[in-house]
DNA sequence: ACAATATATCGTAATATTGCAATATATTAA
DNA sequence: TTAATATATTGCAATATTACGATATATTGT
């Protein structure tokens, strides 16, 4: 390998395509089953606040919150603050990006479905 | 908190349903570059080996046997024997339910997108 | 049988993630 | 101002993931 400054544990981020990552980035927020909880929730009741999450799920606040904030961090969900406390609700865009990712890859798997070994 | 034998570190899957769980392992599975490097190699070249993969992907051949084994624990790509090497491809079944699951996502999502916060 | 080819597994090092108690911050209500 | 409410942050312990060299396994060709 004559690559520089690579350090184990971490991913090679860097030596893949800029949407590549960015859709692993989504992904990954996702790959969580309290995360897909809590997504589905908000699904559900369509705004809530992290307390909401915290009754509905067995995880400590502080769990919840971080949960949350990775997939704020991912552009899954936003926040508003609203007095004392912040009105979470699903972001449309990220799931319409999802959307077309997995329907795109869909119809060019099926186009030549017969094809695989 | 009342629940007993809970180790630190690793995620409470014990505790959310089946279905999250299951999404949650498909999402994880892609939710990194590589792997999503690996799903789109092999949309463009329908099939491949690994050793093809490890031409194309600035990572060693045990890292990508270990990322291949990934997608293929979690249903996304398929493997069959052939001859000294394994043909690798997408399995449809997975994206088929990955398709269905955003779709759905979407379309509730859409239909009450002005209550958002 | 032996060499070549292709992939998987093992062992290891390092980073990343998960979860929570304790604590900090920030807004509202009295 | 003080108490109550809601969330975020910090610090820490434990597991999980990532990556790769070395090695094992398994099939094909000679």
């Amino acid at each position: 390998m004559q690559y520089i400054n690579i350090t184990m544990g971490a991913s090679k981020s860097d030596f893949f395509k800029a949407k590549q990552n960015n859709t692993a980035i989504l992904l990954k927020a996702l790959g969580h089953p309290a995360r897909i909880a809590i997504i589905e929730y908000l699904l559900k009741v369509n705004t809530c606040i992290c307390g909401d999450i915290v009754k509905e799920l067995p995880l400590a606040q502080p769990t919840i919150s971080q949960h949350l904030k990775e997939l704020k961090n991912a552009g899954l969900i936003k926040g508003t603050i609203e007095g004392t406390a912040i009105c979470y609700c699903i972001d449309i865009t990220a799931v319409e990006k999802l959307c077309t990712y997995f329907n795109n890859l869909h119809k060019k798997i099926s186009a030549k479905q017969d094809e695989c070994c």
